[in-house]
RNA sequence: GGAGAGGUGUCCGAGUCCGGUUUAAGGAGCUCGCCUGGAAAGCGAGUAAGGGUUAACGCCCUUCGAGGGUUCAAAUCCCUCCCUCUCCGCCA
């Protein structure tokens, strides 16, 4: 959410952002109902102070004795109290408008996000290693996966449906020894705290974050609860601090968490139907900042170095995008994604996805510091990236690292965690 | 899921039976000032958030877990819900 003073000063930085965004919302209506609503609200507050005012006043009369003067201020004071109650009524109905016009709003994009429509208008900023030349033609790893019987698609779709799969073995291994090698490398190098969040959450957490109410349809919602399964860990996280002011020595605070990640994905039908990229419940190892507003600039790009650092770690070539502000998404001031090289696409494929979300997440989720003893509160910048996407990480390492004969080696810093293991090999 | 107890400002804690002298006592902590060679103690002042208004100082409104109701007036009375603690049941 945006500032509302800010909203009220900048109406064409508004307009523009949601231009560049390429989406809408009912902006026309800020000023009418903002204008309304401050109006209504001066009248309601005059009515009131007399109101308290006589309430002292007929307390004292009343001690006095003086009853009959009390009552003469009672009876004037039932039209007031009717006069206050619809006044009120208005007030409300004026703020919920006004909140809604506010919660479509999006953020506005940093000054250096890249113009652009979609997709196409990402601009690569970095590229690191050098796809692998194949001297056989290397295999997708839904191919390699069955061959080596690692992946069950067949299983997941029995049990639960379509974008659901069981990991076998060596591939259920691999899962978790990247979740445990990516929370080492941010814990022990990267000097972020660990936390196991739940994977649900209750409304006002989804709204904290901004995936409600503007992605319902992509979120999962536990029948007859006020449930949801989180789409990401961001959402406990962040909401963990949620409607607190954080003392500045607190700052900045750095989470990294594994959970599962449960997306509907409404829409992508159709799109990456094969393999394990694109599946309605999948792990991930998240980062979560929560920093000094004159600081996130610099902590969001230390944050990018440390998802980056994972895949350097593996070895695994990448490219850095620059999200032009017509993927940036509604929340996000700035975003960089890291896309990681698959073979069987002939392409980079995302693995993480980092966003400096500035204040616009911390005021909606009301997470707030103080500068200085004396000062008022501000709102903290809050920051995230994946670091990484585990099933997609699987699918690269598979890829990437597969012979001619359909095995896979096991990344050298993996081995460890692989219990010493060298390669995945067909085991009957 | 059942029974009981509770939720008051940064923290502790009174007030709730019986609505108005509490626009929340008292204490602790914290900040600033006085005192001191320095410190402690002592003394004095300050000590929330959100909103409205204002050039600013300030003034005003709202907030005692949340929401609704009764009333001229609610921390206090009524209703619904949430959370915490204790015990029981169920359960990994």
């Amino acid at each position: 959410m945006l500032d509302l003073g800010f909203v009220r000063d900048n109406i064409d930085v508004v307009k523009d952002a949601l231009e560049k965004k390429g989406t809408s919302a009912p902006i026309d209506e800020f000023e009418d109902v903002d204008h309304k609503r401050r109006e209504l609200i001066q009248k309601v507050e005059q009515l009131k102070q007399e109101r308290n005012e006589s309430s002292q006043k007929i307390g004292e009369l009343k001690r006095e004795g003086k009853d009959e003067e009390a009552q003469e201020i009672i009876d004037r004071m039932q039209t007031v109290a009717d006069e206050i109650k619809e006044l009120d009524e208005q007030v409300k109905k004026y703020n919920q408008r006004l909140e809604e016009i506010m919660l479509q709003l999006p953020n506005i994009p940093q000054d250096d996000v890249p113009l652009g429509e979609d997709e196409s208008d990402n601009v690569c900023v970095k590229t690191w290693g050098e796809p692998r030349e194949f001297d056989f033609s290397p295999q997708a790893h839904w191919d390699l996966g069955v061959n080596l019987d690692i992946l069950d698609f067949e299983k997941g779709a029995k049990v639960s449906g379509a974008r659901f799969t069981f990991l076998k073995r060596a591939a259920a291994k691999l899962e978790r020894a990247l979740i445990d090698f990516m929370i080492d490398v941010h814990t022990k190098e990267h000097g972020y705290e660990e936390v196991f969040p739940p994977f649900m959450v209750h409304e006002k957490s989804m709204y904290g974050t901004g995936q409600l109410p503007k992605f319902a349809e992509d979120s999962y919602k536990v029948e007859d609860t006020d449930y949801y399964l989180i789409p990401t860990a961001e959402v406990p996280i962040t909401n963990m601090y949620r409607e607190e002011i954080l003392d500045k020595e607190d700052l900045p605070i750095h989470h990294v968490a594994y959970s599962a990640c449960f997306r509907a994905e409404a829409g992508a039908h159709g799109r990456d139907t094969r393999g394990i990229i694109r599946q309605h419940q999948f792990n991930k190892v998240e980062m979560v900042k929560f920093v000094e507003p004159e600081k996130s600039k610099e902590e969001f790009e230390k944050l990018v170095e440390n998802a980056e650092t994972i895949l350097q770690k593996l070895e695994l070539p990448y490219r850095v995008m620059d999200m032009c502000t017509g993927d940036l998404g509604f929340t996000a001031a700035k975003k960089y994604d890291l896309e990681v090289w698959m073979p069987s696409y002939d392409t980079y494929r995302e693995v993480s996805s980092c966003s400096n979300f500035k204040s616009f997440q911390a005021r909606r989720a009301e997470i707030k510091y103080r500068p200085e003893p004396e000062a008022n509160t501000k709102h903290v910048h809050t920051l995230n990236g994946s670091g990484l996407a585990i099933g997609r990480t699987v699918a690269a390492i598979m890829e990437n690292y597969q012979t001619e004969d359909g095995e896979i080696v096991i990344p050298e810093v993996l081995k460890n965690y692989m219990g010493g293991r060298e390669k995945i090999t067909y085991q009957k």
